[in-house]
DNA sequence: CCGGATCCGATACGATACTG
DNA sequence: CAGTATCGTATCGGATCCGG
């Protein structure tokens, strides 16, 4: 494979597409960026640290990602329990992109951070 | 604003989820992959490059985008009617983390690109 | 050619209550 | 602490028909 002329992005195949969908959901990607550089959280930890999420949100897209490869669950089996998420290598490698996301995010106007996104009609 | 120290990616403020928000949807970024590199496309146009989309949400999500200052909507008043998009400034500055988001993609499992995802269990 | 309007089913989401 | 179960709603997404 040559080297990327700066960038590349155009066509977009299949499997390219399918593979971004591991990313869709509401809490995907804000998930991620908690589990990030090699970050090791507790069930509990996520919760207080993503604010607004429900058990039931953080449970259901953590065990998606997890059966998608992305994260790993470490289960100790201890009282009380302890349950453990962090990002697996392959999770690891999406680093690169999240924090240009990130920095992208932050460059956002004003109003679309406040929250007021596609409602303005 | 000094340098950022290779990567940050960790805290995930408010406004960066709610700016995050405008990449949610189903077709969102295969479409922002169209239009990369400062590409005009008509309505057609992307119609044809995006298989298995519906007009009605190629043209929803274009809308959105429009309202959220991703993409840029032209008509020219003409008959056949022409209507052409492109991506604004701000869309162009997504350049970056899309190219990444591409390499990652590309990187993932054959199972996943295959189109199986959380459908394990 | 572009795209709005409407109908409809699927599923994603959210709040709440309950369990080992 | 770390989940499950249930229910109601919102939004998504596709098909189809209609109009400028």
């Amino acid at each position: 494979m040559g080297k990327r002329p700066e960038y590349t992005a155009p066509l977009a195949a299949e499997g390219v597409q399918n593979a971004l969908r591991i990313l869709e959901g509401r809490w995907k990607l804000v998930i991620l960026f908690q589990l990030f550089g090699g970050k090791v959280m507790r069930f509990s930890e996520l919760e207080r640290a993503i604010s607004g999420i429900s058990q039931k949100m953080l449970i259901q897209q953590l065990r998606q990602m997890e059966k998608d490869g992305v994260v790993t669950r470490i289960v100790h089996h201890e009282v009380p329990p302890r349950v453990e998420y962090h990002l697996t290598d392959w999770g690891q490698s999406l680093c690169p992109a999240l924090d240009a996301l990130l920095l992208w995010a932050e460059s956002a106007p004003a109003e679309i951070r406040q929250g007021l996104l596609g409602e303005t009609g």
